[in-house]
DNA sequence: CTGTTAGCGCCTTCAA
DNA sequence: TTGAAGGCGCTAACAG
C-alpha cells in the first residue's frame, strides 16, 4: 500500500495537481484561501507525505548534503558531523552519511554513490593520503569529484586539497594549518623541556600526519634542538597504544634524586596520544613525571582524561559547519578560515 | 549543466533506453555481449552517474535508511551510529542522519523527513519521554510512524517502544533490559557497600533513566537495603557534573582512621557518571577512596578513563547493527535479542 | 488565479 | 533478445 500521492489529494479536493502543489509546497502565489483550506484538509485526512524523490527529479535539487568520514564513532569526526548536522538542520536539509575507513578507494565509491543519489553538496573530512599506492585511488577520487563539481556539485575537504582536483568553483578547501600549529606546539615545549623529543605519527603519506611532523620538526629546528625521531604506527587509539609500548621499553621510570632524561612526546593527534599515555602507564611509567605528552585536536574526551594532555585546539565543529557552509552558499570567501590554537596542559609540564 | 542520462548513452551507443537500462542497472536477463560493451564504453566517455532518485521513483524504493540519534556526538550514539552504518554498507543502502536534541517533536519530524525521502526504514536511538507534556508530541510521532509502516516503511526503535505506536509488522523493537542490568548491578554493589547509595539520573520522565532506577532500586531492595536517594539533572555530562556538584557539598573526604561513611553512586548512564567524577574531583574527593561510582553503557570513552568506571556493558554497535537488520530483512526474531553484562571496574572497588 | 500540458530520468510491462 | 510505450509523483511553463 503505497502512500498518497499529490494527485490524489488534488482530486479529493476538487482542484487540480498544481494547484493542490502549490498550496502544499510552491512557494509562488498563494491560490485562494477558501480552496487552500480544501487542499489542506484533504492533505491532512489523507495522510499525504509530499515524495522528495519526485520533487527532487522534477525541480532537480534534493536538499541533501552527503558527508565522508573515516569513522563516524571517532570523535574527531562525530565532532565534525555535528558541525555540519546543525548547519544542514539550519538550512533544512539532510545529511547523508558514509563512512570509508579512510581509503580513497572508498572515498571515489562514496562519492559516487553521492553523486547517484545528486546530493547537493559532499564534505569530505580526514587525511589525505600522498603514499604512492593511492596515488591512482586518488586520481579517480579527483576525477569523480571533478565530474561532480562539473555537473553541478559543491564540495568541500577538510584539511587538505585533493591531490589532483580542478580548481573548479564548485571545489573548496577548510585548510588546517597543522604545520604552523605543530611548529608552535614545538616551540612552546621546546620551552619547557631539554629532554629528547619523539614523535608518534601515522604512517607516513598521510598528508595531515606529515604536515604536523614537519611543522614540530620545523619548530625544533628553530629552536635548535636535534630532530625528534618519528615512530610510525596506525593513525588512531592502537597506533599510538602500539607505540607507546615501543617506547615504554626503552623509557626508564625516573629514580628518585637522579636528574633524569625525560622524553617528550608529541602524537600526532589526541587519539593516538591517549593510546601512548594508556601502554605508558601499564609499563609504569607516570605522565608527566617520567614522560611528558602532547597531542593534536583537543577532542572533546580530553576534557575528562587524566592527566590533563596538552594539545593543540581544533574548532571541530566550526570546521564540519563552515565546510558545510561554503557548499550551501557560495561564499569562496569561507573557505580555510580556520585557526587554532595551542593548549598546554599538565602532561607536559615541567617537571 | 546536468549530468548525462540514461537516454543519452543509449543514443550514443545506438540502442534504446530499455537495452541501456538493463546493460547498466537491470539484473533481468542480460543482452548480447556484443552490444553490451557498446552501452557501457558509452557511458564511461559521457560520465554517465545513473540518477538514484529517478531509479527510486521507478523502482519505488530508495535504499535508504533514516536514523534518528540525540547527538552524533555522543559517543553512545556514535557507537550506535557506527553499527547503523556497518549494516548499511553491506546492504548496500546509504544512512540519513538526523539529530534531534531528544524532544519528540524533533524526532516527529525528523521521521516527517525521512517519509518524505521515502527511506525504506528508520532506526530510532534514544530513550522515550514519559513526561506529560511531551504526551502529545509522542502521540503524533507514534501516528507519524504508524502512517510510515503503513506505507511499507520499516521501523526499529531502540530502548523501549514508543507510546502509542501499533503492533504493526514493520515495527520492531529492539529492548534493552535496563531493569533487569541495572538491579544485577545494585546487586553487585550491594555485596561491596555498606554506605548510603545515591543515584544520580535524569529528569523524571525519560524512559530509560527511570528503568535504571526502578532496576536499581529493586535490587537494593533484595537485598534488603533502603532504598537510594535520586538526584535529578540533566540526561548527560553536564547534568552529572552539576548532581556531582551538589552531592559533593555535603560529602566529607575520609579522614585517615575514621571508618568513614562512603557513599556509592549509580549514575545511570557512563556520560553522567564521567561528569559527575569529575565535579567530585575538582571539590576533592578521591573515587573510590572518597566515594564510589559507577555508570550505564560502556561507551568507548570509559576505556581511557581513570579511574576504571564500573559500568554496565551494552553491545551498542551490535544494537545498531541489529537494529538496523531487524528493518532490512523482515526478521521478527532479530527483535530484542540484546544482553548486557556488569562490568566492576576499580571506581567501586571496597575500601 | 486556476487548469492543462510537458517533461525530470528511469524502469517495466508488452509486443515485435 | 530488443524496442516502444506508459507511468513513478511532482513541478514549471504555458494557456485560459
Amino acid at each position: 500500500m503505497a502512500a498518497s500521492t499529490l494527485a490524489e489529494v488534488a482530486k479529493l479536493a476538487g482542484v487540480s495537481p498544481a494547484t493542490a502543489s502549490r498550496v502544499l509546497n510552491g512557494s509562488s502565489r498563494k491560490p485562494g484561501e477558501d480552496i487552500a483550506e480544501r487542499v489542506r484538509q484533504a492533505a491532512e485526512s489523507l495522510g499525504y507525505v509530499p515524495n522528495a524523490q519526485a520533487q527532487a527529479l522534477a525541480k532537480s535539487s534534493t536538499g541533501l548534503i552527503g558527508l565522508v568520514v573515516h569513522d563516524i564513532a571517532d570523535p574527531y569526526f562525530s565532532a565534525i558531523a555535528r558541525g555540519v548536522q546543525q548547519v544542514a538542520r539550519e538550512q533544512h536539509r539532510m545529511v547523508l552519511l558514509a563512512t570509508t575507513g579512510g581509503t580513497p578507494v572508498d572515498e571515489r565509491e562514496a562519492v559516487a554513490a553521492f553523486a547517484a543519489r545528486r546530493a547537493d553538496s559532499i564534505v569530505i573530512a580526514g587525511t589525505r593520503s600522498t603514499r604512492t599506492e593511492d596515488a591512482a585511488a586518488n586520481l579517480e577520487l579527483a576525477a569523480e569529484l571533478d565530474r561532480y563539481c562539473r555537473n553541478g556539485g559543491q564540495v568541500a575537504v577538510v584539511g587538505q586539497p585533493i591531490v589532483g582536483a580542478q580548481e573548479t568553483d564548485g571545489y573548496h578547501v577548510v585548510t588546517i594549518p597543522n604545520i604552523a600549529l605543530a611548529e608552535k606546539l614545538a616551540t612552546s615545549l621546546a620551552g619547557l623541556h631539554d629532554g629528547p623529543f619523539v614523535i608518534i605519527a601515522g604512517p607516513a603519506g598521510l598528508a595531515t600526519s606529515d604536515e604536523r611532523i614537519e611543522g614540530f620538526q620545523r619548530g625544533l629546528a628553530k629552536a635548535s634542538l636535534s630532530p625528534a625521531e618519528v615512530i610510525r604506527a596506525g593513525f588512531n587509539r592502537e597506533g599510538g597504544f602500539e607505540a607507546g609500548k615501543e617506547l615504554a621499553s626503552r623509557i626508564q621510570p625516573r629514580q628518585s634524586g637522579e636528574p633524569a632524561l625525560r622524553h617528550c612526546i608529541f602524537a600526532a593527534n589526541d587519539v593516538m596520544a591517549i593510546g601512548a599515555a594508556a601502554s605508558l602507564r601499564e609499563n609504569g611509567l607516570r605522565i608527566p613525571r617520567d614522560v611528558a605528552i602532547a597531542g593534536f585536536d583537543d577532542i572533546e574526551t580530553l576534557r575528562d582524561f587524566r592527566p590533563s594532555l596538552s594539545t593543540v585546539r581544533l574548532p571541530l565543529e566550526e570546521i564540519g559547519s563552515l565546510a558545510t557552509l561554503s557548499t550551501v552558499e557560495h561564499h569562496r570567501e569561507t573557505s580555510g578560515q580556520i585557526t587554532g590554537q595551542v593548549i598546554l596542559r599538565r602532561s607536559t609540564e615541567p617537571s
